[in-house]
DNA sequence: TTGTATGCGTTATCAC
DNA sequence: GTGATAACGCATACAA
């Protein structure tokens, strides 16, 4: 066994033909005989030739390579939407070279930096800490396609020009929370969030807006700053305290671990307190009590982002920036008081 | 805003230097001037040079690149993983290409082959349902060194030769499952099971195996096919007829979801039944019950998988294969008979 | 200390 | 139909 790669030009000399002729016969050109056709592919796939993609990339100047910077795939949220872009990307015959960004500044500089240098077609920034204009000067040299969901200036870039955008109508969902707590008499709320990313101010703001609209009052924010047990148990206490109707918490993870929290500080949901979570993980319909949130076309969404990042890759107009529409999925942890 | 990517010659013409003076500058080589070296990277700064991984990897016959193979990254346990690893590769300088290999053969060879033709350097397979010498077949040709985990014939290659392997030590959590159940005084025991993967199926025997050993008698398989509520219903439903002491299940995922579908029969967990799990999901603490289940070095495995890899892509000797310790973690879902 | 020439694996242009 | 040949962007052996 040769302890080289084969190459096109190992192909050709066996097949004895010219690499240019290895070239078109194996990506199917018409203007090859069928015979050398054959007889070309049979030899590659004898001597297990496998195109380099690299090089190919550099003659074509285009990669067919994605570059995806998600928060953290460790949250069941963002491993849908990781796994959802690599399935449409690969369907399209694209790679996608993955990086967490961590929510620190660093680290995502650093991933950006990596795409550049691979020279990925596209790049998905399913949310970032940086301000838009540094993703832009450390993504210009590529000069990738890039897509930015979740920020807060929401926009994607191509050379410079601003794009459309794919989000989940975050406010809708909260209007929806809202309107279901009054329904089930709920007067005061409060909200809990843990990291203050942007789309923890959204859905933030949006419940205090749609609060207000409706009579609920204040809302009471209550922030736990990374998503441990302690600052759980804190937070409970107050609410121990506040005796509000309803916690609405930014997404699932934190209403489950709020809801366990307030267990152990003796308080019961829905018995005590409603809580209400946004996501609609597969873990909120099998809690007990099961969670009341809203649930986000996550899948839908990384789906569409890799389909606009690649048909604006491919030069064709970018479509307007969608507003996915999410839905309230009423269960077990909230009920009238 | 010039529209063509700034390359190697650019910077050397701005310079007034040669393109390999640049190349060395950049790299850092001792044996250019440091006023050059100055003048080279500040003109390299100004001009915004991103040098092309894809071209060096082509001379330096090696791409900094890993492949990384998961069933599906939605599974927590598989994006910690994920994330350890991409850290870890990250910090080392490589960049990783992921993929779901979404336990389908069709899929999983597609995926290899686009790490092949990548050329990636190493590729780490965390479970595949392909047999190994297809695995090797498919990724022989980029002379990548590979890794598996998870896989029943555990083994990582580099050029065809055996080398080591990371696991978590499976069997030892299970006996010790069987061991907290003894001793809780149960004497008998189901084991609930989804897909068929290699893993699913050495808990399974091991389980059977602790619990011979330890006279609970045999152990009655459930199998889910899929991961949904109407096969855990049907699941819960035999558990209630057949009334073992304690439901073991394959994982976290699987042992809530089957809590839920107990709840729904009217089965109470730990009152009427004991429900084991395995991982140590971040959900399995603060679920309700909070779960009994095995805590598995995840981060620490995914990290010494890329470090493994790696060490071996450098040339160094390859550490033995390591069968990563795991702790029984004693929570509500279980209680004593 | 720096420049020149060559090659990495592939595709595209232009001959034949 | 097929074959040379010149890039693509970079790094190194060898000269200077």
């Amino acid at each position: 066994m040769s302890n080289r790669r084969v190459t096109l030009g190992d192909v050709a000399r066996v097949a004895a033909v010219s690499a240019a002729t290895v070239s078109r016969s194996l990506r199917g050109d018409p203007q090859i005989s069928e015979p050398t056709r054959l007889r070309v592919r049979q030899v590659a796939d004898e001597l297990g030739y496998v195109p380099n993609v690299a090089a190919r990339g550099l003659v074509l100047q285009q990669t067919q390579t994605l570059g995806l910077m998600t928060p953290d795939v460790t949250d069941p949220i963002h491993g849908q939407v990781v796994a959802e872009f690599q399935r449409y990307a690969m369907a399209r015959g694209f790679s996608v070279i993955f990086a967490n960004g961590l929510r620190d500044a660093d680290n995502e500089r650093r991933v950006l930096r990596t795409f550049a240098s691979h020279y990925v077609d596209g790049v998905a920034l399913m949310g970032s800490v940086l301000r838009q204009d540094e993703v832009l000067a450390l993504l210009a040299p590529s000069k990738a396609t890039f897509m930015v969901s979740e920020n807060l200036r929401l926009t994607s870039f191509r050379l410079e020009l601003p794009r459309g955008c794919i989000r989940a109508d975050d406010a809708a969902g909260m209007h929806a929370v809202a309107e279901h707590l009054v329904g089930l008499g709920h007067r005061s709320v409060a909200f809990v969030g843990t990291n203050a990313c942007a789309t923890q101010v959204i859905r933030r703001d949006a419940l205090a807006a749609a609060a207000a609209e409706r009579g609920l009052g204040d809302v009471a924010v209550h922030t736990v700053k990374v998503h441990e047990a302690p600052d759980f148990l804190a937070v409970a206490r107050r609410l121990h305290d506040d005796r509000p109707d309803a916690a609405v918490c930014y997404d699932d993870k934190t209403a489950l671990s709020l809801i366990d929290a307030l267990r152990t500080v003796g308080m019961r949901v829905p018995d005590d307190v409603s809580v209400a979570g946004f996501d609609d993980t597969p873990m909120a319909s099998i809690a007990n009590p099961r969670l009341t949130t809203v649930a986000q076309p996550t899948a839908e969404m990384a789906r569409r982002t890799a389909e606009m990042l690649i048909a604006s890759i491919s030069g064709q107009p970018l479509a307007d920036s969608q507003l996915l529409p999410v839905a309230l999925q009423v269960r077990e942890s909230t009920r009238a008081r």
